[in-house]
DNA sequence: GAAATAAAAGACTTTTATATCTTATTATAT
DNA sequence: ATATAATAAGATATAAAAGTCTTTTATTTC
């Protein structure tokens, strides 16, 4: 469904949420470290999602990532599109690009609804609203290793 | 969303499934050409179908691929099984192998209800039915390649 | 200003998935 | 018998994804 940068990014990202209220700073081989994702392939992904104004950083010591109120806007769907682009909320269930409401794939209808639902899904996860309850132990957050 | 090798078996099945009215046999080669599939590829995947009894197979001069009244009965979740695996439909969103009811990943609530949604769009498609529809016309199956 | 810290950047390697090709075997219709 | 077409196994190639490593740059703290 998702490829596994993606699923390091969504891990971060959460982590991130949760670790860092008031915009304190995170740093990379924590994140590494306790989510169990390869230093350099975390920070890979933290570059990019920087990079994308998802998250911020701050070089230097005492450094790290962190969130603005402004990245605390996005959504989950933000980090997906910048990980693994927009392909799985729009892309035809059977790989064909041709394929559109005026020349529809025999799925086409059927998986409109579903791609509808999966992009809500990941729409609805702003992270602001989210930080509240990660942060109040409405969701587990123990065991993302 | 899906494997390259899945979409390619379920695009198989549906031309199987749309010109093989009462057990009419389909080559390989038809299949490949018509939608574009590379010949030793789809006949690799016709095979694993054929193994799984979701497609029924003849050798021989005017053999082929078909449907029998039984083959009919599979669902398009049948197909994605039988070439993905069961993964799409129950693993967690955050690829976590200890994510379950009881100690669900933060996501795993919301997801629950999108991966049941997927399942029954792939399990509401049995093949019986949706063939009146294929024949009918009611879906394009032009332009699968 | 020096040292320490941590992100940024990019080159590189490994692994996995996808795709292609080759060569055979088996079954069956004519 | 012969031609046809699925079955099967395996070698090879290509591409994409995942993971590793090294160097550079920016920033803070002392």
């Amino acid at each position: 469904m998702l490829s596994k940068s993606c699923e390091y990014a969504l891990k971060s990202i959460l982590y991130i949420t949760k670790h860092s209220k008031n915009e304190v700073r995170v740093g990379a081989k924590n994140i590494s470290d306790d989510l169990g994702i390869p230093y350099h392939f975390a920070a890979k992904l933290l570059q990019i999602l920087a990079k994308a104004d998802i998250i911020s950083s701050q070089k230097g010591p005492n450094g790290g990532f962190f969130l603005t109120e402004e990245n605390l806007k996005h959504s989950l769907a933000d980090v997906v599109r910048a990980i693994d682009g927009n392909g799985i909320f729009v892309n035809c269930i059977l790989g064909l690009k041709t394929c559109s409401e005026i020349r529809p794939c025999p799925l086409h209808v059927e998986f409109q609804d579903i791609k509808k639902k999966i992009t809500r899904g990941f729409e609805d996860t702003r992270l602001d609203e989210f930080q509240e309850k990660l942060l109040s132990g409405d969701y587990y957050l123990s065991n993302l290793k």
